[in-house]
DNA sequence: GCTGGGCTCTTACCC
DNA sequence: ACGGGTAAGAGCCCAGCG
């Protein structure tokens, strides 16, 4: 029989000597499946020398390995663009390829091995041609002999499965949960200290609670927290920190109740995967925070920010860890805990609803099921998404090789003319890496290193550089990229004829956007040294086009006389006159070979000195902040206000004078203790280990005094700190914020060293200087602002 | 012993 | 554990100083 079902998961057993897949499925009825394929074999390849009889080497090592090389197939592929002749030799056991084939290495006539290292799982799925979130048809019949497994039905695949172009999404289960326990001081430690209440949404809004009673022994609301997951059934387990904190949390509050968190489809407890995430069998384990870094506005990535930035919740009535234990012991506030642990439910929900398409595309697009998806870094989903093109494509994936860093030359920024402009056109490249690559074919087995001959098809040179890469035939990226873009287009031209509320708009929409997230990727994948397919002269070359792109264009500019106030890498910032700016882009159309458009335009635009940071005045009245503090997570917010506020004045035409005004009732406001104490927190992240800093720095100290209080901190995670009054150096006045209070805060430090400097950057330009924004000397008229004078720089 | 200039370390931004 | 280019503050070092 045929069936039809939407991949949410994979996973293989080892069974009775023979490794089976296990396809977890939705069907379009709805039912839960597992189809289980015994068809599939590992394998890897070894590569020849090419005078060799690859029949002959093949039957050695069949002889050589009798129980676990099974068999073996003579092909021919490609490794950097160079035609190899190889063996495919097939193994019993996916666990002993990675031994095998390091010792088929060794053996004469064997130049190499590849793709030993390629998961089962993932081998799989890129040889069938299937994808995770995608649909599959497979004949199959129904299996017995699989008691423990709870889906509607098991069947045995009988032949290949094949992908099926269908983007809905069937109706999934999900659900989301979250937990709050009771720690003496600092973080919990789930060695000692008890869960105390569990929360739970489920797809349909309906909400569940366990709570502990007096005695604060939590190993009822455990039991009663897996039988409800089990009874639920859910095809997703959502939350936030799930990977990192929750599910290790839950694992040993178990471990120490003498229970089994069985909360998988197979009656087992969570495991780590090798990618260094937690699979839960036949269901998604879905982290949020693994999304938390596609929302770069948002500087702390708690859940909280993160729901507040997606409209889901106001981020209010949070309870801090290490509060908790004063909401338990008062009966008053208690039902307070109860609410926050169900409010952050709701802001999973709220959450895992705003990413779960793109999340889908993604892993649908990349080809790694949706608990991987989020765990794996941007080159890394790049790097699969290759993987699986690579065997479209009949290149051999290379291993990753241990290489050294040598930086290269990237892109010009040009130095901004310091003042207000108005009327500016930002003139962009659409797309200018991935644009490069396909036009100069720049790809890993296209370059031709110095020592070669140029090939018969001719090359293109590199500006600067000088790096060579064959004409043709395609290269894998050029190959790659063009599909991304022509599916990109098609997309997007039949988005265009659907209405919002189609529900297939969302869905193609966040597949668009999940092609472009990968193929704005590429460039940086090729210059990453952790890459497998790292080649320095193909990342060196699409920046030196780029280079070339931007003088080429500086210089038409010049030739046609439009006035060029900045520029950064594939941008140009120009005066607006609408027929010069339409020469331009013809000429680069025409005489570069390359798309540019205007962006947008500013009706005003403020740059300071510094390259990277300005501030511009939309048609519409908004302003955006580039490159400043108002933008920065490593400032108090009493310096981003005010800034803000400034930029606001001095933008909107209102003068100097105003914003001066504005600054020093803001200080006084300061100075009277009228500004909130969260606003003089600073944020900073941790990027090592405490040990490994050289220098004492504050955040660092005031990381230190939280380890001591018995907080866990760790690598990437922010520490909020302030400085208090005192002596002595800025480390040494550092204090957590959780353990600060208002009195302690030195507020003539954030005048002078936050608030000051983040505002006089800003009038600076119209010649105000620090000391005079104190001082209620003179001050320029509102006149003068109309016309700006630079500060007296050579 | 203190000061200030210059260098280094560190973080976070832009594209 | 994707690239290079850039700004900026604070720490740190040490020459120079009656």
């Amino acid at each position: 029989m045929k069936i039809k079902f939407w991949l949410l998961d994979l996973n293989y057993e080892f069974r009775n000597g023979i490794p089976e897949v296990w396809l977890w499925g939705i069907t379009s009825d709805e039912r839960r499946i597992l189809i289980v394929d015994r068809r599939f074999k590992p394998y890897f390849y070894a590569v020849l020398k090419g005078d060799v009889n690859a029949e002959d080497i093949g039957n050695s090592i069949l002889r050589l390995f009798p129980r676990n090389v099974i068999g073996f197939e003579v092909c021919e592929r490609k490794v950097f663009g160079k035609n190899v002749k190889a063996l495919k030799i097939y193994c019993s056991d996916p666990d002993r390829v990675d031994d095998i084939a390091s010792k088929v290495k060794g053996l004469p006539n064997i130049l190499d091995v590849y793709e030993y290292d390629i998961r089962f799982t993932l081998r799989y799925l890129i040889d069938n041609g299937i994808r995770p979130c995608g649909w599959i048809e497979v004949d199959c019949e129904p299996l017995d002999g699989y008691g423990n497994v709870k889906v509607d039905s098991i069947y045995l695949a009988l032949d290949k499965p094949i992908s099926i172009e269908d983007p809905s999404i069937p109706k999934l289960k999900i659900l989301g949960f979250w937990f709050i326990c009771l720690s003496s001081s600092g973080s919990p430690k789930p060695e000692k200290d008890p869960i105390i209440v569990i929360s739970t949404i489920d797809g349909d809004g309906v909400e569940k609670m366990f709570t502990v009673g007096e005695d604060l022994s939590d190993l009822n609301i455990l039991k009663r927290f897996i039988d409800y997951v089990n009874s639920y059934d859910p095809d997703i387990i959502v939350s936030y920190g799930s990977n990192s904190r929750l599910i290790p949390y839950l694992l040993e509050r178990a471990r120490r109740n003498g229970l089994k968190l069985c909360i998988d489809r197979v009656g087992s407890e969570p495991h780590t995967s090798l990618y260094g995430h937690i699979s839960i069998t036949g269901r998604i384990n879905l982290d949020l925070f693994d999304f938390a870094d596609e929302f770069q506005e948002v500087k702390v990535k708690s859940l909280e920010n993160i729901a507040e930035y997606l409209g889901v919740m106001k981020a209010e009535g949070v309870i801090e860890d290490f509060e908790v234990q004063d909401y338990w012991h008062d009966p008053n506030r208690r039902g307070d805990l109860y609410r926050y642990s169900m409010d952050n439910v709701k802001r999973i929900m709220g959450v895992y609803r705003a990413i779960i398409d793109f999340a889908i595309q993604l892993s649908y697009l990349v080809g790694l099921p949706l608990d991987f998806i989020g765990t794996a870094a941007v080159g890394f989903r790049v790097e699969w998404f290759l993987i699986r093109n690579a065997y479209r494509f009949g290149e051999l994936v290379p291993k990753r090789k241990e290489v050294l860093y040598q930086p290269y030359a990237g892109a010009i920024v040009l130095q901004p003319k310091p003042g207000l402009h108005e009327n500016v056109a930002v003139i962009d490249f659409r797309s200018m890496y991935p644009s490069i690559m396909l036009t100069y074919n720049v790809s890993p087995d296209t370059y031709i290193p110095p020592e070669e001959p140029e090939p018969q098809c001719g090359v293109y040179i590199a500006p600067e550089v000088k790096h060579r890469f064959k004409r043709d035939p395609p290269g894998f990226y050029r190959d790659v990229l063009k599909t991304l873009i022509e599916v990109r287009d098609n997309i997007r031209s039949v988005i265009k004829g659907l209405s919002l509320e189609d529900p297939l708009y969302k869905v193609l929409d966040a597949r668009q956007k999940a092609i472009k997230v990968i193929s704005n990727a590429m460039y940086g994948y090729a210059g990453w040294i952790g890459a497998r397919w790292y080649i320095k002269p193909v990342a060196e070359a699409v920046t030196a086009w780029g280079r070339s792109l931007i003088s080429n264009t500086l210089k038409i500019s010049s030739e046609i006389g439009l006035k060029v106030v900045y520029g950064d890498t594939d941008s140009l910032f120009v005066e607006y006159k609408p027929e010069l700016v339409e020469k331009l882009l013809g000429r680069i159309r025409s005489e570069l070979g390359f798309e540019a458009r205007v962006d947008k335009v500013y009706v005003r635009i403020l740059f300071t000195e510094a390259k990277k940071r300005y501030c511009g005045l939309l048609e519409d009245g908004r302003l955006d902040f580039v490159g400043l503090e108002v933008v920065r997570g490593d400032w108090a917010n009493v310096a981003k206000i005010a800034q803000e506020r400034v930029l606001e004045i001095i933008m909107h035409g209102e003068g100097v004078n105003k914003a001066l005004d504005f600054i020093r009732s803001f200080i006084g406001r300061m100075r009277k203790g009228e500004i909130p104490f969260k606003e003089y927190i600073i944020w900073k992240t941790l990027t090592k280990d405490l040990s490994e800093y050289e220098v004492k720095a504050p955040h660092v100290e005031a990381a230190r005094i939280l380890k001591e209080k018995g907080f866990s901190l760790s690598l990437g995670d922010k520490v909020g700190y302030i400085i208090s009054i005192g002596t002595g150096k800025l480390y040494e006045r550092a204090i957590p914020y959780m353990l600060a209070s208002k009195d302690q805060l030195d507020v003539e430090y954030y005048i002078s060293n936050q608030v000051l400097p983040a505002v006089s950057r800003i009038l600076e330009v119209f010649g105000v200087r620090e000391e005079q924004i104190m001082s209620l000397g003179k001050t320029k008229t509102l006149t003068d602002f109309f016309k700006p004078k630079v500060s007296g720089k050579p």
